[in-house]
DNA sequence: GTAGGTGCAAATACTTTGCATGACA
DNA sequence: TGTCATGCAAAGTATTTGCACCTAC
């Protein structure tokens, strides 16, 4: 964790306590929250952090490469704490956002910039779908 | 046309002049506008026409599956008449949008299905990079 | 001690909604 | 003619901003 402060200090930012537990939360984290879940997930443990704290928190490690922002099409972003570019999956039954980590999606932009004139720089891939646990529901509704 | 026009028909849906403007206007248009865009763009010829009808009209459009919406990682959405999944590419400086329309991914949900225990149903894939144009500013700016 | 951060409230931006009027079928 | 759509204004939601006070360094 002392790469963190360090990198706090190159950029003249300070680490406080509630940059800090909103990075936490994020790497302790699989479920790839919005802005107001996080608030809500930490208000018991500081109660009088503001929602205009994760926001402006969230743009900073976002700054940092820390963290990057996702837009599964919901009217919110949610965000994640890994920053290297990896595919995930919605539900669209319940809104769940998933990881596929095994899906090694590394050489798409080389594929892709045949195709283009554009210098293709990063890209993003979501999979919609039924996650095993919606899966079952929709078994027994028959 | 009729295509459209028995469309509306059977869902017991009337195909107003508006409905009808905003259609064609975004099936004439490679720009994937916005609402706010589509809006700007019709009022010479619809002076009448209000915001509200746009953002309704477009939620009838998807309804219907005309119309997709994407989520290119703005504070808004963007329409495009072409339904059917591609990939789209964004220029990071411009905000412009376009198509890669040669790109085939017809197999990456397939693909992506080994990975999870989710039941894909679709995909959505974004490339970032510079346009053309943006590129040659670039190359000015040295 | 000071630059930078927090937290509140207000502002902004996008989209949706309620409702009276209007128009397609 | 009746049902559905339009257009206005107001409401709703997500995010950003301004500013006085506070705190990490």
């Amino acid at each position: 964790m002392n790469n963190l402060s360090n990198l706090f200090k190159e950029k003249n930012l300070k680490l406080t306590p509630q940059r800090y537990a909103i990075y936490n939360y994020l790497l302790g984290t699989k479920s790839h929250p919005s802005a107001e879940m996080i608030y809500e997930a930490l208000k018991p443990h500081y109660p009088t952090m503001s929602l205009a704290t994760v926001y402006k928190t969230l743009n900073t490690l976002i700054e940092l490469g820390l963290v990057q922002q996702l837009n599964v099409g919901e009217d919110n972003f949610r965000f994640d704490a890994k920053a290297e570019p990896h595919p995930h999956i919605v539900c669209l039954e319940c809104g769940k956002v998933d990881d596929i980590d095994e899906l090694e999606l590394n050489n798409i932009n080389q594929i892709a910039q045949k195709y283009t004139n554009y210098k293709i720089s990063s890209s993003k891939v979501y999979f919609y779908g039924l996650c095993p646990e919606c899966q079952l529901k929709e078994e027994g509704d028959r």
